[in-house]
DNA sequence: CGCCCTATTGATAAACTTCAAGTTATGTGG
DNA sequence: CCACATAACTTGAAGTTTATCAATAGGGCG
């Protein structure tokens, strides 16, 4: 979803090679085709920062560590999104693949000469990274005041939402993460997530079925439960600002 | 610090006119000058997001609420920050003044128009996006994972290292919000910041002096409670990157 | 001086974590 | 294709941290 960094969803669903000029996924088009498997990382918090990324597809966390070892993943990403722009020296946080990992790469100076040579890309970048900091702030209100329950319904939520505005009209949630990565997003252990589903099953809510999936039964259950914001959902995009 | 929206922090400390120039603030120069008074809503969550806001003097606290009434406060902002600033319709958090706050106002519009006028604030712009980012990751951290003390040790050293960014070379933490607000920013209740802060005087880390003022003793003994992260304080600004 | 708001302190309870054991997938090599 | 090994997940019991409830203390302002 994001990460410090953005993570470009673009404006418009697919990749058509007419639509794709309109995200910030166009100025990568030059670039190969580099690939990760599960587990690989991409880069490292800590590294210097010289390159942004495309992904293609596939997916990959976005993590931060403490210096004891404790995992925070602030972010998971996916097909179309950017992820590595930023005006630090060095990365902030790890991006890991979850799954088959397809990427481009991209030195921070190109990027920045490309996204010049396309003023009209302006808008979208700004956009992206108000989307970025909108997302945040919507987990920090998870993080700071939600129970179990309603952190795993609004995750649970949330991807569903995101895989319909992808185009995707079933029920199932499609997970490439673990419960160990949905733990460390939630700020849960892996035993909390794991009784939070096996409760949430038991009242009908949903239904685990293969390890990465879970199947929705009733999203009216989920809604009620993730205990959203007062302003939830009534902010839609102001089309003209910014854009010219 | 952070918000939806940006706050900016100038690259540069005081307000003379020639460094006022290279900062966002600058771009409110002609609107009037408005006041609030502790307890003010200068906007509420919900609200059509019509104005962008600079502060000239004072402090506000920024929140998001649960529609059962739980607050989160996702960030302090004071004098020369920007607020309002994102691409949503209405306002994702409400703003409101600690204390006598001095700030100006522009319609998005205009602020947009202005800053077109002037692309050499365009990358400062996305700096502040990019830092605000920063920021809300951090506090995701905090949250994720930090126990009581950690997180007041962290929120403590945060506003010292600010104070000091700012030029004040002294010991002393100046903390215009109450109890509860730092508790709601750090996603802990009032008796468990008052307790944490007794435990930490106890140990003689620090002395709570008046009410808004905290004095420091050790700013080791805070630096080693805080369980920083891994890659702390090793991102400088890369002075180049999008800057022209 | 006294009131009200804010903060502190204490006792109890709840939610979640931790530790531990057991179960189910997944994928690999025979 | 099946058996096995390993990792991922689930479930249970005990332990901690922090929240909640309740009472008290301190500060600022009329």
């Amino acid at each position: 979803m994001f990460a410090n960094s953005l993570n470009v969803r673009p404006l418009f669903e697919e990749t058509s090679p007419a639509r794709e000029q309109c995200s910030l996924g166009a100025l990568f088009d030059r670039s190969q085709l580099e690939h990760a498997t599960a587990g690989q990382i991409v880069f490292f918090e800590g590294d210097r920062a010289l390159h942004v990324f495309a992904i293609r597809e596939g997916n990959l966390r976005i993590c931060r560590q403490l210096h004891d070892g404790r995992r925070v993943i602030t972010g998971f990403l996916t097909k179309s999104d950017i992820v590595g722009v930023s005006f630090k020296n060095r990365y902030l946080y790890s991006a890991e693949a979850l799954d088959d990992v397809v990427f481009q790469r991209q030195t921070k100076m190109a990027f920045e000469k490309q996204l010049l040579a396309r003023p009209d890309l302006r808008p979208v970048l700004l956009s992206q990274l108000c989307d970025e900091v909108a997302a945040a702030q919507d987990q920090m209100v998870l993080l700071s005041c939600k129970s179990a329950e309603e952190r795993l319904c609004s995750f649970l939520l949330g991807r569903l939402r995101k895989s319909m505005a992808h185009g995707c009209q079933t029920n199932v949630i499609n997970l490439p993460m673990t419960r160990l990565d949905i733990a460390d997003y939630l700020g849960l252990t892996i035993e909390t997530v794991s009784r939070t589903v096996t409760k949430l099953a038991g009242q009908g809510i949903l239904s685990a079925g293969r390890r990465h999936e879970i199947l929705v039964l009733k999203k009216s259950g989920l809604v009620e439960r993730a205990g959203e914001d007062l302003a939830a959902d009534d902010g839609l995009d102001t089309p003209g600002y910014y854009h010219h």
